[in-house]
DNA sequence: GGAATACTGAGCCATGGGGCTAAGTTAGCC
DNA sequence: GGCTAACTTAGCCCCATGGCTCAGTATTCC
């Protein structure tokens, strides 16, 4: 279980924690090294490194190494999905379940609903 | 530790799971018991419970007990505190970190606020 | 009343996340 | 070359999460 094989499984759960937050926020003003990421929190440097690892391993970062300084900055792009995740909900809330993956593909003008598949 | 006492912890970690990612978007049509919602997947009833505790405990839905059946409903409010998030994020990206400047600096210590209320 | 339905509660277990220390490794600087 | 700074790797610990089973409880139906 929660092996994060799904991409918004690994990005909530990348987003879900306090010190990856400050740490997206702070890179969203500029990147920086692991050291200046590191520095206001009373953390020790590997523990600190997990929350790097994590998320870059999600992409909402990417790291570079430049000497013996590894550079962080935040990859906006990732973001996106979450506000897919929203829109999908709001646009069922809609009652517009055209988007849903099971029905894009196949327009059947029969509902036949004796089970409604989840997601 | 993550013990979700904040709300984002909580919002995210509730959101990074499949099941309840699906719970929601079912939840998204109207609501549904504990039985309709639990029916498409395969997992015992208690484990099922907990993530609709889950859900309810981080204010994404709401139920109440109507005879025997539990039904539960989407509160739709609470997802604005994600979409409040993220706009938190593209504000740091576009340089406007008027009243957020403290909170990109600071990783908040001590991050026990309970609760403020879903919109 | 008794059976069936729909949860609910109490525990148990395995995994993984988030923290630590200690010991590398690699790059930059005298 | 040798020292230091800046990660990195390895390994350990605790406990929350997510799953299970096996009872209970409360409604509804016959």
């Amino acid at each position: 279980m929660a092996q994060y094989s799904s991409t918004l499984d690994g990005l909530f759960q990348a987003v879900a924690d306090p010190t990856r937050r400050a740490v997206l926020s702070r890179l969203g003003s500029g990147p920086a090294s692991i050291g200046e990421l590191a520095a206001p929190f009373d953390m020790a440097l590997p523990s600190f490194m997990k929350h790097i690892g994590y998320l870059e391993k999600t992409g909402l970062i990417r790291t570079r190494k430049s000497g013996r300084v590894r550079i962080c900055t935040i990859e906006r792009g990732t973001f996106s999905l979450i506000d897919g995740w929203l829109s999908e909900q709001r646009t069922i809330w809609e009652g517009r379940t055209d988007r849903l993956e099971q029905f894009a593909t196949s327009p059947d003008p029969d509902p036949r609903r004796d089970k409604e598949t989840p997601a």
